[in-house]
DNA sequence: CGGGAAATTGAGCATCGTCAATGCCTGTGG
DNA sequence: CCACAGGCATTGACGATGCTCAATTTCCCG
């Protein structure tokens, strides 16, 4: 899988190049600031459903950015690997996000890009979009938004790597997803998290061990259900006093 | 201290608005992308030479984006202030950094942003940013590498808090500011941090003990010396050398 | 020069990483 | 249809890293 992985397999399931009806671009042009005009020329210029298959890669760390992705549906995950070969993923994409946004600042990709499982993606030509820009505000403006949401995230991701104890990392991650859910309309109780242990591991600056055990900790205290990958949340307040049960940590509150 | 602060106390030390011979935004006006014209229309509508003093806010967490403040000299931090009043470290800004990025996703500022050390920053209105895009191109298209860099920058600082020993963080961090500051035009080998100890550990999410012992250890390896806040690095290779000789991390290498 | 903040350093122990054994699930081939 | 293999998850034991608490020294600013 290369680069050019989103070119090169388009998903028979669309039958229409331009007209994506599970575009997640729709979200772009069907804002108020997009005029129909601009909004049918740009729907024009994206490269539709594009699938992609678990373990392809979407984009390689050190190849220069040449288009932007985004997630129709499936997961993605995008990895850092550190002097020792340490992974650390840096975020998890699903509908509606932007792949690609970290090699704006250099034109080179900082990360590796790589589908959790079958999914379909949306492109456009990064210099496409350069022109495009110039041309139609409201992209420059969607844009700006996508970055500035992924620079919240990634520093309140900080703050979970930082200051957090292993338990309560977990349940922020649990809630994170929550709301990511929620935000494109599945429920916020019930999800099934399309990575493994070790993978949430690599996301949360923990061991595969540590993952597992501090699920089966909060099971235990009723505060959500386990069924491999699918997940029920059962009583949110449960999730945060549950990491507080341990020895030291009482005195925290 | 304020929101207004960059607005409300020009610094003397500033003649004009309009000439400031020390903006940092002179590296946006002076790129090719900018015709004469705009950068001197640009040009004056930021307002030039704002003095901070430390410990003075730039914007506070929870309320809207009102500017861009771009540092010209000392240094600023951003802080997010967690469910147990944790405090985290997002980033430290120096001369050339844009501050208030986090605020573009939503519109509201994400974190505090205070001077370390008495700074001054040049400022544009947020909406008259946004007005100038359409007209400037060339605006957007720095704007986006700032953001870029940023998002690049707190993704190598998750892997940085995930996957590595406190003392690769030091290393780490202390490299960093080396790089920062060599690109602004300062020794990459000799420099004065200008955070204390407790910040560099909620930057890093370590204890300011250890902190303090994990720059003791680089020191009495003859990599770096320490003489209070100056730092000279001595040995590159040392640093990381140094790190490798606790017990167990001997089998990493 | 003196007072208070910041930094260094020490001792003890909790959290989490490491290593390892076991259990579960799925897909495959006999 | 069952046995088996391989990947993934769970759980246990143990020890190291780094946090907590605390004493002491150094630095900085008035």
């Amino acid at each position: 899988m290369d680069t050019a992985a989103i070119e090169v397999r388009p998903d028979p399931s669309q039958s229409s190049r331009v007209d994506c009806p599970n575009c997640a671009f729709s979200e772009w042009t069907s804002s108020a600031r997009f005029t129909p005009d601009s909004a049918r020329y740009f729907n024009e210029q994206i490269v539709h459903g594009s699938a992609v298959r678990r373990h392809d890669y979407v984009h390689h760390s050190g190849t220069s950015l040449a288009f932007f992705a985004v997630v129709n549906s499936g997961f993605l995950k995008s990895t850092l690997i550190g002097r020792n070969g340490n992974v650390q993923i840096t975020g998890f994409s699903m509908r509606g996000d932007v792949v690609g946004l970290d090699a704006v600042g250099g034109g080179i990709h900082q990360c590796d890009t790589i589908a959790l499982q079958d999914a379909s993606l949306c492109g456009i030509a990064y210099p496409r979009f350069q022109q495009l820009v110039s041309d139609i505000p409201a992209i420059q403006y969607l844009l700006n938004k996508k970055m500035g949401t992924e620079i919240a995230r990634s520093h309140r991701a900080m703050a979970s790597l930082s200051a957090m104890y292993a338990d309560e990392r977990l349940v922020n991650f649990l809630l994170e997803f929550s709301e990511r859910f929620a935000a494109i309309g599945c429920s916020k109780l019930r999800f099934r998290l399309p990575m493994q242990r070790q993978e949430i591991g690599e996301y949360l600056g923990l061991q595969l061990a540590t993952v597992s055990r501090g699920l089966s900790r909060l099971q235990e205290a009723d505060a959500i259900a386990i069924d491999g990958k699918d997940i029920t949340i059962k009583n949110v307040h449960k999730m945060w006093c549950a990491v507080e049960t341990l020895p030291l940590r009482k005195a925290r509150c």
